[in-house]
DNA sequence: GATATCAAGCGTCAGGTCGG
DNA sequence: CCGACCTGACGCTTGATATC
């Protein structure tokens, strides 16, 4: 709704507001030209308030596909969605699977085996399996694989007890001398011992009870902050995607409705012809 | 080739909603 | 009531296309 008000911006408004349209143009061509509310009369404050307060897009979805047969609905979770690969969602009940920001996939299974998609791989082929050495009943306080991130050079980089940095070589290029050599296909990781400054993304857990300082609480503050910007921007991108699809119901619905419509129009004027047969 | 414009997407913030 | 989640709004970047 955004570039009606704003007059300096226009941006095309797919994104922010064609879907509000394209409800208007289901629910006109649904009540069959009866009464249509002109679009001036709800002035922009009152359409802000009204569109705030609407249910998600997931809910609208779901509800219009009990309405109306044909309609997907929104999954709660991206299983068989584009991004998602198959194989992760047949895993045996991982505890928590991770997208990086290259569109790998990590699953961090209960047995603290870390399993790793790539994106384009298809099949199980796609997965590699790393078993950690403490997999298993973590000690109290152990610090946990909590995330997974691209660094600037473009390397994988993920958490494990003991403050390391466990790091996938791009392509295996660029093995240390001090790992094992690199076989096939294999990615390979090393042990890395963690910069001062975290790539963005990454995040590490801490006990509460081990913070002393200003500078730990700090710490601490800036960790929180972090997690929150991450999981906000996975949300802020899942919620585009629900919208894209929403909008795309829409549009299919649109279709729908203007076909009937326009076969109803044709029923009416061939039943006016039979009921009033000319004279001459 | 340089510049302008547009479309699409992203990250972040703020505020609303919802479930425990 | 509180934390997690959802989503509109805003500003920014990027790639494509048009215009000069």
């Amino acid at each position: 709704m955004w570039w009606h008000q704003h007059n300096l911006c226009f941006r095309h408004p797919v994104e922010e507001d064609y879907s509000g349209d394209l409800e208007k143009k289901v629910a006109t061509i649904a009540e069959t030209d009866e009464s249509a509310e002109s679009e001036g009369v709800i002035d922009s404050h009152k359409r802000r308030e009204i569109l705030s307060r609407r249910p998600s897009y997931r809910k609208i979805l779901n509800e219009l596909s009990s309405d109306v047969p044909g309609v997907p609905k929104i999954e709660e979770e991206k299983s068989e969605e584009e991004g998602t690969p198959p194989n992760i969602a047949t895993m045996a009940v991982p505890t928590s699977i991770y997208q990086t920001s290259t569109g790998q996939y990590i699953a961090i299974a209960q047995g603290g085996t870390i399993q790793i998609s790539n994106p384009g791989s298809d099949g199980v082929q796609g997965l590699q399996a790393l078993t950690m050495t403490n997999s298993g009943a973590p000690p109290p306080g152990a610090t946990i694989v909590q995330y997974a991130a691209q660094s600037a050079d473009g390397t994988q980089q993920f958490f494990v007890p003991g403050s390391q940095v466990v790091v996938q070589d791009e392509e295996t290029e660029l093995a240390p001398s001090h790992m094992a050599a690199a076989t096939g296909d294999m990615p390979t990781y090393q042990i890395r011992a963690p910069t001062t400054a975290l790539p963005q993304g990454v995040v590490m857990a801490a006990s509460p009870g081990s913070l002393h300082s200003p500078q730990q609480l700090a710490e601490e503050a800036t960790r929180k902050r972090e997690l929150r910007l991450m999981k906000n921007r996975e949300a802020a991108k899942e919620c585009r995607r629900r919208k894209k699809e929403y909008v795309k119901c829409l549009e299919s619905r649109v279709a729908v409705l203007e076909v009937q419509n326009k076969k109803l129009i044709e029923e009416l004027e061939t039943l006016k012809d039979i009921c009033s047969p000319k004279t001459d």
